[in-house]
DNA sequence: CTCACGCTAGCACAGTCGTGCTAGCGTCGC
DNA sequence: GCGACGCTAGCACGACTGTGCTAGCGTGAG
């Protein structure tokens, strides 16, 4: 009946549990208590891994952020330079399966509140600029390595590629019956097209 | 101390106070009491306009969208054809000034929670078609008017344009020290320029 | 003038919320 | 063996929620 267990990976199950209540129920669903039964805690045994609710929920979209950034690095390592590099590090942040679609719908769920809350909203930005730089430092390969189209415009193509990218990831998750997943790689491939050949 | 008023008018005047409450404290404090305050109105009073809470947010986030819609009609009505068209209807989408800011950063704290709402996301669904339609008969007429570049692709351009556009809109909203009016406008003029070279 | 009724105000109810608290279980270090 | 403590369970409190309800005000129609 008792276990020992490792804080940190405690942590990281009750995340993902408040993920799967953010998904069935929404946001504003995620309470304390909701989350420890969806857990299988009580409300006190919770409340010893996470101080507070703002706690909870700010670990909980932090651990998607990551799960994303290390899936894009991992993407970045394995992949080859060029054009190969850019499709891996896109391809690993759009929701295109199980698990990238879980990360965004749960980002997607937190942005919203980002807006009002200080704590979400330092996070969010974190997030942010943390994909805005692998986007720029991707492409800087892509020139350096002399695949891309000649003459382009580093600074705008990151936006212009940041843009599409969350724009179509946004459109995968509310409107999946228009934007599929072969619709929106379709898309995302041949902007990358046009931006190689 | 007595007004007969008009009930439209009196529905938009609190939908205005959503608003307010959304942008300042956030969906999740938009309870029928702070609503009512805001309003400077009684919860009995208010319920007499609104049958119930969710009839509340689902007309506010209804009024957001057609408040934009409309915005992108009467510009596409007074622009002339071709390339200026398409650049005024987006113009009329992105939060460049107060009142789009308004509507965007609305609709994107409804955005999280009509994931999980039906009725919210019935309505999201909506105006989503609409807008997606909007993009594709600009560019339709784009085309037949001779102002694009010759073998574009309609479906995938109306795809991209749609995607660029509601992710420059979702970055101008959450990091707009990032993002700010000029680059996205920038990022826009020049994408554009791409589609009429 | 008078009546109907749109509109307003505000209370009551049952439910949920975050948080603080105490009590006790079961395992590990000594 | 035994104390320390990580962990669990669950209650209590005050605050807030959506909704239903009643009572009454003030204006317009007849």
């Amino acid at each position: 009946m008792f276990k020992v267990v490792d804080p940190v990976e405690r942590r990281e199950q009750i995340a993902e549990g408040v993920w799967r209540v953010i998904r069935r129920d929404g946001l504003a669903s995620a309470s304390v208590r909701n989350v420890a039964a969806e857990a299988g805690l009580s409300q006190g045994s919770l409340r010893h891994f996470f101080g507070s609710q703002s706690e909870l929920l700010v670990f909980s979209l932090r651990l998607a952020g990551e799960r994303t950034r290390a899936r894009m690095q991992a993407a970045a390592e394995t992949a080859g330079g060029g054009r190969d590099l850019v499709e891996a590090v896109v391809e690993a942040m759009v929701p295109v399966d199980h698990d990238r679609r879980i990360e965004t719908e749960v980002w997607l769920a937190f942005l919203g509140a980002a807006l009002s809350d200080p704590a979400l909203r330092a996070l969010n930005d974190e997030i942010f600029d943390g994909m805005r730089q692998m986007f720029a430092d991707v492409l800087d390969e892509l020139v350096e390595s002399g695949h891309a189209r000649p003459g382009i415009d580093l600074s705008y193509e990151a936006d212009r590629l940041y843009a599409i990218v969350d724009g179509l990831a946004l459109h995968a998750i509310v409107r999946p019956e228009v934007v599929t997943p072969e619709r929106l790689r379709s898309t995302l491939t041949r902007h990358l097209d046009e931006l190689c050949r």
